[in-house]
DNA sequence: TTAATAGTGTCTGTTAGACAGTATGGG
DNA sequence: CCCATACTGTCTAACAGACACTATTAA
């Protein structure tokens, strides 16, 4: 009996253009060589302390993205996802503002609506599409959605994220009441910008504290 | 280099004396042979469609209970956490009723308090507390709890699982308005027991919709 | 001054919890 | 009848959303 395939797969979402993208790669092996897939690649038991190492390790090597954040989706096992034989995808989901995209400027790596139907291969539309439930799950009670929005970002510029995200406009007046609830924001020093003959937003950051680890709301939003 | 070891472990959980308990058994076999631990085994690539087959095939044959409400809840992984070397556990929750365990009547099966502390093996602990957190976690706005009560319940009977789960009392009048929304239990058939003298309540089980799948609440408890 | 977006004060409708009442069984 | 627990009607407090108002910038 051959031996079971280890594997991570991540999948990299950003928000650009008011919509959610995946960065996908051209695959350079076979099997599925040159079709777009989430990247990914073998554990390295030398290299790897735990599969979390191995998935920071494929987005530097692959996107050249270092330190989003990063958290555990699922992993999807069997018989018959790999023609290669019984594997294992501990898969991972990270978000990052499209400016770390961009200042990564991997000329490998494609942004993709998540909407768009790609032939993707494996089972990666499967867990693309677990990542996109969880990320919009997930956005109804946290703050995760902030790690999509840079490091720093107007108030209108957050709640347009949470809108994208959840699909539904939401009440400005209570959006507000819920962030300052959250107590999870601060005034950033820079000044923000004008955009038009008009009054300019405040800019905020995270809190030191709350940069690793989501809030949660007792209600969602 | 030798092969990474792939395993699954399964946290079997139930209701008893109004507490959470975890059901261990003792290891047969080294390493740690006879220390209490979670149920779990290597995945068989040629018996196992996928890891959830191996979840499923551990517990019958370790625990004697068939077909629970089984859930994926993470997976660990590294180096560090079996002494064999770089492994996964591709970990599972399952929730059953006092009922099923005392029906599975299996020799080898120790139901201990989860908030008891053990000297777990592996990260066994860690494995277990995650699921406690993520029990505890959903039953805020889910049915997750329903699994635990049982085939057939009365309503004062679910309130109290969830009042344990959830550690604080609930209202009743807001319970029982919740459960109406979630328009998910139907009348049982068998007459309501008498437990003293006082009405007895009325017996509710599951609407088949609800069997496999939760029913999410938009506000919590 | 005007236009446009940022940000806030306040009213109102909805929802959750408190409380007290009725219902129904056994003794 | 009494008691204990099941269940329900209704009042109140807390919260979310609508709306309108003020604030601040560039043109």
């Amino acid at each position: 009996m051959e031996q079971i395939i280890c594997t991570v797969d991540v999948v990299l979402l950003t928000l650009q253009d008011d919509s959610l993208k995946v960065a996908l790669l051209k695959r350079t092996h076979a099997p599925y060589q040159g079709l777009l897939a989430l990247p990914g690649g073998y554990i390295h038991q030398g290299e790897d302390s735990d599969a979390r190492d191995a998935a920071l390790r494929v987005l530097r090597d692959k996107a050249n993205i270092h330190a989003p954040y990063l958290e555990q989706l699922a992993t999807f096992t069997g018989q018959a996802r790999d023609p290669r034989g019984w594997s294992i995808s501990v898969s991972y989901y990270a978000l990052v503002s499209a400016q770390v995209i961009e200042a990564a400027a991997h000329p490998d790596v494609h942004l993709v609506d998540v909407d768009r139907y790609q032939q993707l291969p494996f089972d990666h539309q499967h867990i693309l599409n677990t990542a996109v439930q969880r990320l919009r799950s997930k956005s109804q009670y946290s703050s995760l959605p902030c790690y999509l929005a840079g490091d720093t970002f107007t108030l209108p510029q957050l709640q347009r994220v949470y809108e994208v995200l959840m699909g539904e406009a939401i009440n400005k007046v209570s959006f507000r009441r819920k962030m300052t609830e959250m107590d999870m924001l601060e005034v950033a020093g820079g000044k923000p910008e004008a955009h038009g003959a008009h009054r300019p937003a405040q800019l905020y950051q995270l809190k030191p504290a709350f940069r690793q680890h989501l809030r949660l709301l007792e209600r969602g939003f």
